[in-house]
RNA sequence: CAGGAUGUGGUGCAGUGGCUAGCACACUGUCUUCGGACGGCAGAGGUCGGAGGUUCGAAUCCUCCCAUCCUGACCA
């Protein structure tokens, strides 16, 4: 446990920020090859809760579990044009095995789209097999240039799913319904209020037809591209020849959509939440809900309070929070106030000797730093008190992620005015632009359009950039 | 892939040609206690990123290489 260096200050370098609050709250470290990460049990805590949340989110929906492998056949991937142009840059080719160069080289997984045509080109006879809905857990491999811990690592962890259906509408259907289910889980369970909305053609999934995504507003103004949906039409079915018979003994493609969600939302959670004191953590999701400090000064008050604290992490236990007692004895209460504070755990108990003879204990809360956010409250009923200000905190976090976003969300009409709001933030403006247009934005001022959002005005505006009659607004940013 | 920066105990750094390479934090033992990053004493831990060169002498100067981070380009 390394004594806490102080935390750069969000505002002065926010990217200094990160990386050392990841760091330092043992989320997780960097792993020996360059861009690689490794992520600590902490990290990975966090991990499992936001993958128990969307599984029991996809299960819900008929979606089932399965395992698919690690290596594609390379040919597999040329077989859809626009596909293996996107991801053929960023592959990994593993070109030995079993000490020979292989014959035909086998690519590390950048999606599993390939080997998910390929298996259901085989499973799907009849309509009668229809709809296949799967979900895969797993690891996928992208070479990029220029990583950043969760954000963009070389291998990452994520969820993709993969469904095949009879018709169009079914198949949109179930890219809006993955949609929904990501910004559910967005909001409700990481109190990250996300805008769902549809990618423009420029920054569509290669093979997809339409791509969707929730996009989130880091504590920079940065966008983050948090979840995407892809209703992948007929591409991968005509380039895997997913077909099936219909009642009139016909063969038609499938229509297939895939969707992710991947560890990079750890960093959307970061970014969103912390603060200079560091992490804040939705109790939702928190690994450590609650932490209880014992404060004592010789042995007699040691057993005293000692005693108090497993009565206590009891009872909070039987009240189904999750709860640690820091009995590192080495380490003075002060210390770790500070400790748990950069962990980022939404709530936190202290109790000692004074508190024994009133009868008390004193309670904090994260999303209020320091000692603003602490209060003495009675002894009795401390369980429930704890599970009320954990919904509390999960409200509030929300709400000041929220004001925070709409605080640094403008909706200008002209081009100077669009600099200003996408060098703070986002930028809410009529679109009837190209994708020249587009590109040259993104060149002028770096910003590109996040998407556009599924909650559109009424009625039809001036383009801010063309001057144009436009029927729908959209969302620029800087991203990450 | 281009530009920049940095490589010295576990971590963060100091040390720009000269004796045994220092400091802080962490770590081990011990004493002392702890309500917002306690204190004392004792201790362990380093082929100074690698290779070659210059020199009586190199962490320090030169050449090459390697790695990481940052910025840009690129990118679901």
């Amino acid at each position: 446990m390394a004594k806490a260096d102080k935390l750069p200050k969000q505002n002065q370098d926010f990217n200094a920020w990160y990386n050392t609050v990841v760091l330092q709250a043992d989320m997780a470290d960097y792993g020996p090859v360059r861009g690689t990460m490794i992520v600590k049990p902490y990290g990975w805590a966090l991990w499992e809760n936001i993958q128990a949340a969307l599984d029991s989110r996809f299960k819900a929906t008929g979606v089932e579990n399965a395992g698919f492998p690690m290596f594609i056949p390379m040919e597999f991937l040329r077989r859809e044009a626009k596909h293996v142009e996107g991801f053929a840059p960023e592959l990994a080719v593993v070109t030995h095995g079993g000490g020979k160069e292989l014959e035909e080289p086998v690519v590390v997984r950048p999606t599993s789209e390939t080997l998910i045509g390929h298996a259901y080109s085989n499973w799907i006879q009849s309509y009668r097999d229809l709809p296949v809905l799967l979900n895969l857990w797993n690891s996928v491999v992208r070479w990029e240039l220029r990583t950043k811990i969760f954000l963009r690592t070389l291998e990452f962890y994520w969820q993709e799913g993969h469904t095949a259906h009879a018709s169009a509408e079914e198949a949109q259907e179930r890219t809006m319904m993955m949609l929904d289910a990501y910004t559910d889980f967005a909001v409700n369970e990481a109190a990250v209020p996300v805008i769902p909305g549809e990618k423009s053609e420029l920054e569509r999934f290669a093979g997809a037809d339409r791509t969707f995504t929730i996009e989130a507003m880091m504590g920079d103004g940065k966008a983050l591209q948090s979840g995407t949906s892809h209703n992948l039409g007929q591409n991968f079915s005509k380039a895997f020849d997913i077909t099936y018979l219909d009642e009139n003994n016909e063969r038609p493609y499938c229509w297939t959509t895939s969707w992710g969600l991947s560890s990079r939302f750890i960093g959307a959670i970061i970014m969103t939440h912390g603060d200079d004191k560091g992490l804040k953590l939705p109790p939702r999701l928190a690994p450590i809900q609650t932490v209880i400090v014992p404060i004592y000064r010789n042995d007699d008050e040691a057993t005293a309070v000692m005693a108090a604290v497993a009565r206590i992490e009891n009872e909070l236990k039987t009240a189904g929070v999750r709860v640690k007692v820091d009995n590192r004895d080495n380490l003075s209460p002060g210390f770790k106030f500070n400790d748990w504070e950069m962990r980022g755990v939404p709530t936190r108990i202290e109790i000692g000797p004074r508190d024994l003879e009133n009868n008390s204990v004193a309670l904090a809360r994260r999303d209020v730093p320091g000692r603003d956010g602490k209060q003495f409250v009675a002894r009795d009923g401390l369980a429930e008190k704890v599970v009320a200000l954990l919904d509390d905190v999960q409200v509030a976090m929300l709400a000041a992620a929220t004001a925070f976003r709409d605080a640094n969300t403008e909706d200008v009409d002209n081009y100077n005015d669009f600099r200003r709001a996408t060098a703070k933030g986002f930028a809410r403006v009529w679109w009837a632009g190209t994708n020249e247009d587009e590109n040259r934005i993104k060149e002028e001022t770096k910003a590109t359009i996040r998407c556009i959002p599924m909650e559109q005005p009424t009625g039809t505006g001036t383009c801010f950039f063309t001057g144009k009659s436009a029927d729908k607004v959209a969302i620029f940013a800087r991203s990450y």
